[in-house]
DNA sequence: CAGCTCATGTGAACGGCTTTTACATGAGCC
DNA sequence: GGCTCATGTAAAAGCCGTTCACATGAGCTG
């Protein structure tokens, strides 16, 4: 393998080799570690060991930095929500709460992408390429709605895909920016984030129609996930999940 | 009247007379423009006419002074939960998703405000006041939801208030930061962020198994605002909202 | 290999911000 | 009138972002 810079980092000449990708690492730490407003482009420069003047031979400014990042973060969100959706498997919605925790977990794992996403302040049509990113972030969620809707209870009003993936967007992202990141977290909670999202989206899904109740393991193809009696009675509670979605009230 | 400082502002002398509130003024404008992270003290100063050292007589640094608008934000928007909540009048429901719009309102009529409330990187445990503040505010959610909670249907179980507050609070919060602010609000929705989070509230009550459909005017008292076909039938559609929260499918 | 060229990195400098310090002012009180 | 202390100022240190003229050397060309 050709070498150019020995792999790591060691002693740089004038050119550094790498610096782009060492800058966006750096931030990606300094992110981390003092908030998208705290993070400084001279920072990234000194750690990765060149002038203050370097990174603006790789970024028009710090907001093109950022954006940078932003844009990773949506391109590693939008892997990481297609991997949990796995097309729907084993059925539809299971995969769909999947989605949801990966959100959370994504929220979690990688607070300076999310913060760099969602909190730096970028101005959203700035960077087309960045708004192309997250909408198709965005994109596997409706998929996932859309392949929801299609599965309402006969009888039941089958409600806009669209808007359903709003619903969803916007639930795991008020938890996560409320409850499930390293500083707005402090709020004690009767249950962990993934909990309360989980049985947010299950609850939004019940009334919608969906039936809810954790089956064990329904073995069988796609349709019908959809047990008899959610077209018959109520699709509602008496019975099905013993307590909800939540576990059991004292 | 004791006028000390001709009222408005004109020629200073050496002392301003009101500066704390001229900087929280001035502050408040300068973040509604250019956002929390924009900001800056010195601009503040400069805005109340003082020299960049005055503001250290009444801040100890730019973070208090942030977080005293943060402060003042939270009570201001308990204050317009509360009269929105209205204690439960006319009808629970029906208050409690005036509450839910009150709150898209408030992020949208006082940027400057929700901005340091909520994206303003604030430490949350920085200020004990600022956090008893959030913590009232917070409050009046979680008292319309245990008013809520208390009016589940029979045979329903009953979800536990203060995970329904969360709930509804993170709801909110989704729709208020992705979509209701100044600056992300730029993607194009199928339906108003009021539209939307009215259904979402709606949808997730329904799943409750609370009834959603819009009556007319129901002029009794609080109990039964629960109509008899709720505990007996189906507690979902068919029926009731001619196709459902969302208004017409098409 | 000599030499050219251009991407990449440097140093210095400008203006702005935050914060501290010593000093100035004058409002309120005796 | 004179004291005192809260309140404001000027100046300075240290940081940051950004720009510009200049330095370096990697890679091509012949």
């Amino acid at each position: 393998m050709s070498w150019r810079k020995e792999q790591g980092r060691a002693e740089r000449g004038y050119h550094h080799g790498n610096l782009k990708e060492a800058l966006l690492q750096a931030a990606l730490g300094l992110i981390a570690e003092k908030g998208a407003a705290g993070f400084t482009f001279a920072d990234a420069a000194r750690m990765a060991g060149v002038s203050a003047a370097a990174p603006y031979r790789h970024f028009r400014d710090r907001d093109e930095l950022l954006s940078s990042i932003a844009q990773r973060g949506f391109e590693q969100f939008e892997a990481r929500l297609t991997a949990s959706w796995d097309d729907g498997r084993p059925d539809t919605i299971t995969a769909f709460e999947r989605v949801g925790k990966a959100y959370l977990a994504f929220a979690r794992e990688e607070p300076a992408f999310y913060a760099a996403m969602f909190e730096s302040g970028l101005p959203t049509d700035a960077n087309p390429a960045l708004m192309a990113a997250g909408e198709r972030a965005f994109g596997v969620i409706r998929a996932a709605a859309e392949r929801l809707a299609a599965l309402t209870p006969p009888g039941t009003p089958r409600p806009p895909a669209m808007m359903m993936a709003l619903h969803i967007w916007s639930m795991s992202h008020g938890v996560a920016s409320l409850f499930s990141r390293g500083d707005g977290a402090r709020r004690k909670l009767p249950m962990s984030p993934d909990e309360l999202l989980e049985a947010e989206v299950l609850i939004y899904l019940r009334g919608l129609g969906f039936p809810t109740d954790r089956r064990p393991a329904a073995k069988g193809a796609e349709p019908p996930p959809v047990p008899p009696e959610a077209s018959s009675g109520s699709g509602v509670p008496p019975g099905g999940t013993p307590g909800g979605p939540w576990g059991k009230p004292k």
